[in-house]
DNA sequence: CCGGATCCTTGTCGATACTG
DNA sequence: CAGTATCGACAAGGATCCGG
């Protein structure tokens, strides 16, 4: 049987924590953050961004952000394979927010990371 | 040797991705909002949140929130013992990032965690 | 080739016991 | 009370394999 685990466990009933326990890691708003630059990516595309995300990570991360309908699959003419990802409304909304902590890190974490470029460069 | 592991791998020079390789995991956030709702916690007091974090944990992520100057020791005249956290202006900047994370939790998670609360606007 | 799935190694998380 | 040590479980990451 595929590995199908789309069970959540939400740790309480906070609205923040639950927030986490579907975005709290390093590569999901990675991949919202592709999304807003481009529009829609392919899985190679997606393959090619410079965090360099393993094969095995991204095709768990399409999965279960599809199934919390964040993100869809769509039919692109333009590409020859039809099978693209773009945000859905649910997604899209989470773009202010991911904006703010490009701001946020341009503001704070220069210190500490001192090539990072400011967010107008790169949004 | 102590595990004096202070030196984080960025990923790469993008603020976003920058940003989530400081607070891309299920806990530091937490601890920023327990800061948030309650302006200083003692060690214990955070292990009294609801989402149960384990105390090696706490611990390497007070270190790390301290390291990047996210929150700071203080010393209360209230408390008998004078060691509590509290956030720095770096840690107050993430305050409104934070709510947007509730409230959007709240708009487009519900689905999934239907026990979740909405957030509240004291927070 | 492209979009994954599978295998395998390594590292981190997390529960609990323990210490100053 | 504020952490540290230990250890097993599990997720991340790399490499490779496979179907279309």
């Amino acid at each position: 049987m595929k590995k199908n685990n789309k069970k959540i466990d939400w740790r309480s009933i906070c609205p923040i924590s639950s927030s986490l326990d579907v975005l709290g890691d390093k590569w999901s708003l990675l991949i919202i953050r592709d999304l807003i630059i481009h529009e829609s990516r392919t899985y190679s595309q997606f393959l090619e961004s410079p965090e360099q995300i393993a094969t095995n990570i991204l095709a768990s991360r399409l999965n279960l952000l599809s199934h919390l309908k964040l993100i869809e699959r769509v039919n692109l003419k333009s590409a020859s394979r039809n099978n693209a990802y773009q945000l859905t409304k649910g997604g899209e909304a989470l773009k202010p927010i991911i904006k703010s902590l490009g701001k946020w890190a341009g503001e704070h974490l220069s210190e500490f990371n001192p090539n990072m470029l400011k967010i107008n460069e790169t949004l």
